[in-house]
DNA sequence: TTGAAAGCGCTAACAT
DNA sequence: ATGTTAGCGCTTTCAA
């Protein structure tokens, strides 16, 4: 339709430059008489010119973009993209992105099959590495990148040995500091309420926070697992009570099995936190929903979504890079139930 | 780097045949003996070739990309990410996007520098139109890509009278939803928590509900504004308990206002419904979180953000088509609250 | 039905 | 410091 959008010839030619020339100046290349350089300029906006990409891209080999990848279980990838804590992510990868105005692009890998397209999809050129959020230990998507050669950076730490970068949390010292929290304010008898053996975020915080109420001389901490989702928390927190109706402390693996456990514990009369302290882990929005509001362990996600852009950034730079991994502390946020 | 990425010459070669009869075989034209086409689909495969996008565009002029724009008055694209309202609409345009393999890049324009280079990034040839996610009505975004004849399609009505094609809620008939459920279940002092006045929908919403009120006798109703926060919440809540310390029900134009509503009232010690009914609007993530859980007006977002897509792309294909509008109706999810 | 050849708009040697 | 030129990998007339 628009086959008068102007090209870089348009411009040299009212310019009275060459095309190499008008390619210097938009390039920014020094070694340019600032004379023809005006000129140049002059003329990219009378013409209004734009430079289009997909030439660009084919003799620069570079996209100048990248992808963010979604992964996980078949369909559960939708689910992720619901969750606010995605959100966190995109908007941290996107802040750090905007100074070098690339934009990530969506890809959704719920499916072997959508897997596969995730690699075509940097493959074909469109982007020139990847930003992959993927959750479970057994997902095969850390691999089929770094097969394919095609530089890319996690979201938490592979569950598979593979050699890639990525950004985690101190899972265990988050743990931690809720377990110190809990033994600070006198609870003696701490159960937890653990997320899914398959990710392993949910065991580091199990296995931190075992140790640290060890330290503190609690030898034993009544588990009950959930699934991350609340009705999993009351689920564990009607298990725990029935099995230790006397527990007065309760750290749960996230704020969503916290909200959960809140509710249950309410229904059987326990005063929060007089009765039973509650702790969860996240900081996300339901975390402020209850009443009383959760005392709970908050992750950096932007920062940390926007060192993973930026990892990838330079791994795109310079490909022959060794993986890199960026672990960043978690801190408590005191509230009302703990 | 990866100077042996297999090109279509190469597959020409393997295959015993022209370079066009290869592309034809990949684009899957039909006047192709099917004996050269299977010779093509194999050197496909054993070639491991996978087609260069930048070149592709080059010569068709279509990126086969869209571009998700998020627009809002300066930084305010972040909180917008943050909102799970977000990832719903990201989530069903995705889903809607999956067949026809394209995927959405995400762009931020939250400031005028950054929506002039939403508009770049189009004209760049990145993508071959917009999805905008607007929510002020003064924004200027969608005159800008109607300016610039780039294709593209508005989540929610344009506030300004641009000519351009958009998917809404029927926010009165949400509103009036409410205001018959509060009716129904014997409330006869009823207030409402508007939302901003610059934001279409909560005018709307704001209206509906006046009027269905009026509609069962009550002439006024009182009105807090407040900005779609938590807190704005709480503060109007407490100006309308104060002004109106009888009130026996509660609309609020979002879930997040009512929420903040829900926790005043309960620790002005009215029981609720009991005492106060209340119902929100959005059936977002806080209404769940509440106790009582949340009444509220749910919207098809998906579904929204779906068919916001499937219109992108019937006028990414043919331009000429005029603005079309597709209105969605709400529906009522009773819960605990009213 | 197939192949030859002409570009799409741009960058990057290379030569000047 | 500037211009000339040769492609990047692909689609698409145009002939055969």
């Amino acid at each position: 339709m628009n086959s008068n959008r102007p090209t870089l010839e348009d411009v040299a030619k009212a310019a009275g430059v060459s095309r190499a020339t008008a390619s210097r100046v938009i390039n920014g290349v020094l070694t340019v008489d600032p004379a023809m350089q005006s000129k140049v300029e002059a003329a990219v906006r009378t013409t209004g010119y734009v430079p289009n990409t997909a030439a660009r891209s084919l003799v620069t080999r570079k996209a100048g973009a990248i992808a963010l990848v979604i992964s996980g279980s078949d369909g559960s990838a939708e689910q992720v993209l619901g969750d606010p804590f995605f959100g966190r992510i995109t908007s941290g990868v996107v802040k750090s992105l905007l100074p070098q105005k690339v934009h990530p692009t969506l890809v959704l890998a719920d499916s072997d099959a959508a897997r596969a397209d995730a690699v075509a999809y940097v493959r074909q050129g469109k982007a020139d590495g990847a930003l992959l959020v993927s959750t479970h230990s057994d997902d095969t998507l850390p691999g089929l990148f770094v097969d394919a050669g095609i530089p890319a950076v996690l979201f938490a730490r592979p569950g598979r040995d593979v050699p890639i970068s990525y950004v985690d949390l101190a899972h265990e010292r988050g743990a931690a500091l809720a377990a110190d929290h809990l033994v600070a304010r006198g609870c003696r008898r701490v159960a937890t309420i653990a997320g899914p053996s398959d990710v392993p975020a949910a065991q580091d915080r199990l296995t931190g926070f075992r140790h640290a109420m060890a330290r503190h001389g609690q030898a034993y901490v009544p588990v009950a697992k959930g699934n991350f989702t609340r009705e999993s928390g009351e689920q564990a927190m009607l298990e725990l009570l029935a099995a230790h109706p006397d527990l007065d402390g309760v750290f749960a693996a996230n704020d969503l099995m916290a909200t959960g456990a809140l509710k249950i514990l309410q229904s059987h009369h326990r005063s929060i936190p007089a009765d039973v302290a509650v702790v969860g882990f996240d900081d996300s929005e339901p975390a402020h929903s209850t009443r009383p509001q959760l005392t709970t362990v908050a992750q950096p996600v932007e920062e940390m979504a926007a060192e993973m852009a930026r990892i990838l950034l330079t791994h795109i730079e310079d490909p022959t890079l060794p993986p890199t991994s960026v672990i960043f502390d978690p801190h408590l946020v005191p509230r009302e139930s703990a």
